[in-house]
DNA sequence: TCCTTATATGAATATGTATTCATATGTTCT
DNA sequence: AGAACATATGAATACATATTCATATAAGGA
């Protein structure tokens, strides 16, 4: 069945479908939530980053080592991690210790991995 | 006053627990594939789309309706989700019907809405 | 106090990308 | 064949963002 719209050009849409669909839709927080971890999750740099420390504590330098990149690009992207609440820090004197803050992100990692692989 | 360093200023790391992460790092191939997947679901639309997909298979025009966006900025997007195989598509006379091509887009929305209620 | 080290951060630059506009492709109907 | 419709896409624009550079902050040691 076809419905007319005169606003807008498309109109074989099925508004069934279109009706049970929009019902069960994200709200806007989540949608937002889920862009921003995903968004947060989709730059190399945070990877490396949220999957090492998915093995150990480390700290700032132990980082700039393991991803072979400038203290300040890694401190940067750190400074992303934290307001994202991915990871966690501790101070022991001048040093700066980071963690992981939420486990789930392990689960969204090997998920990743499961689609590609799978392809 | 500032003096030249020879080539790293960074000289605090601890080498085994470096030595131990890096043996366990993510390969380039692993990197790039988490990074384009988690890109790919960090923006709105593309979220939207493919939570309504994980509802029904649905064509173009019923996209169009459920988001309330134009039909060439729906068409761009799915071409991206298509490129990285998180949707197929069925064509039927005119219209293209699209659904989700992995079923671990799923799990990834229950991972990242199971955070962002952690918080 | 002065110097060195560890980390953080503002500004600038370079690169990526989402949407719009205009148009192309392909299908159905008359 | 021609018209109407559904979808796709190239180019342009506007906006976001990753890295670098320079510098700031803060802690420890001489």
């Amino acid at each position: 069945m076809k419905f007319f719209s005169d606003s807008c050009e498309i109109q074989c849409f099925n508004s069934e479908k279109v009706a049970r669909v929009k019902e069960n839709s994200l709200n806007s927080e989540e949608v937002l939530g889920l862009t921003e971890i995903f968004k947060t999750m989709g730059d190399g740099t945070r990877i490396k980053i949220l999957h090492a420390l998915s093995q150990e504590e480390l700290c700032v330098c132990d980082l700039v080592e393991v991803l072979e990149m400038s203290q300040s690009a890694v401190s940067h992207q750190l400074r992303v991690l934290r307001n994202l609440r991915l990871v966690k820090h501790r101070k022991e004197g001048k040093m700066v210790y980071y963690s992981l803050d939420d486990e789930h992100i392990i689960n969204l990692f090997a998920q990743g991995l499961a689609h590609i692989r799978h392809r």
